[in-house]
DNA sequence: ACCCCACAGTTGAAGCGTCAAGTTGTTCCG
DNA sequence: CGGAACAACTTGACGCTTCAACTGTGGGGT
């Protein structure tokens, strides 16, 4: 087992600025470690599997969750956690093998929505019991019922401190006002 | 709070090929969404502060915990999680910024060494703490202690189901064997 | 000695994400 | 009703990571 230092400087300096304890340490080598290799390996799966990336398939998955199985490119784009450029780029491949269509709102042309096409959908029946079993491996069989509560837990407390008010994709264009 | 529907596929294909639990579920949205945003808020703290990658961060502190500050490419690819060759570009760039040197080891000639110089130990001495205060914010100032030990726990073990023998960087060239 | 192969690293092109700057379209408001 | 401000996207360039190929070195075998 390759051991990883984490980001922890040994030196330690002159007057010490709250460090971490020993157990947040090793709470944190470990911790990092899973930020790390968990979603290299989701991704690596999913392109062995199925072609294209985790994303894609998030991106396919999220579509096909909807009624009209299409949604408005900006909220796809904070549904997934992206920012609504790469959303579009995304789209732009997407497009470009068939999956996805994109269509001008009538009621507001300034939206353009996002849909899932039947080869789209046809993929993801196919792939995503694949995948939902690697998460399931990957990561629930390694712990116990009451592990599983507490990694909900933990996560819900740690989303909001990354993100208290639930407003997420780092802000986009914003014109400035000239004085 | 944006909903993130994660990977899940709203529709029940015929047999259920064993699905995950409602509770698996709800541990598995709020899980990635931590996967996101987590990386993400490290990686912006630290270019907002210290003008450079998380990543970088993380070479430059490996480096400074070793005792002559310097280590060859390969163990420090290896401790960072990260291949040889993004290894190489990295400390390229590190390199033109004066934060490392390059040099071959002389007992076997195969071997570069990656060493730390004067001023990237000092950059590091001056960001180090502003980076462990956000780790501890963001993560376990939202934690009680025993969440915090549930956390190394559940990290450890969904590690070893990732890389169960401990070796890691997806393995680099391996000269095809011609028959 | 010689040859073969594995090891350690580098390099360049291709792919994906971000950033900044556009383009339309809509709303607000005097 | 006319323009400023803003909202919803798109686009292109740039930077970083990966991938595949390549160079150079160090052991073994035979």
């Amino acid at each position: 087992m390759t051991l990883q230092l984490w980001g922890i400087l040994a030196v330690v300096t002159a007057e010490p600025p709250r460090w971490l304890t020993a157990a947040q340490q090793n709470a944190w080598i470990a911790f990092s470690g899973v930020l790390i290799k968990l979603p290299y390996a989701l991704d690596a799966d999913m392109r062995a599997k199925a072609g294209f990336s985790h994303f894609e398939y998030l991106v396919l998955s999220v579509l096909s969750e909807t009624a009209e199985r299409s949604l408005p490119m900006s909220r796809l784009a904070s549904l997934t956690n992206a920012s609504l450029s790469r959303m579009s780029h995304v789209v732009t491949r997407l497009e470009g093998k068939g999956w996805v269509s994109r269509s001008t709102s009538v009621d507001n042309r300034r939206i353009t929505r996002a849909t899932l096409t039947d080869a789209g959908f046809a993929l993801l029946v196919e792939v995503a019991p694949g995948h939902v079993d690697t998460v399931r491996h990957l990561v629930f069989d390694a712990l116990t019922p009451e592990q599983q509560e507490q990694l909900a837990a933990i996560s819900a407390q740690v989303l909001e401190r990354l993100d208290p008010g639930g407003e997420w994709p780092p802000h986009e264009t914003r014109r400035i006002a000239e004085p």
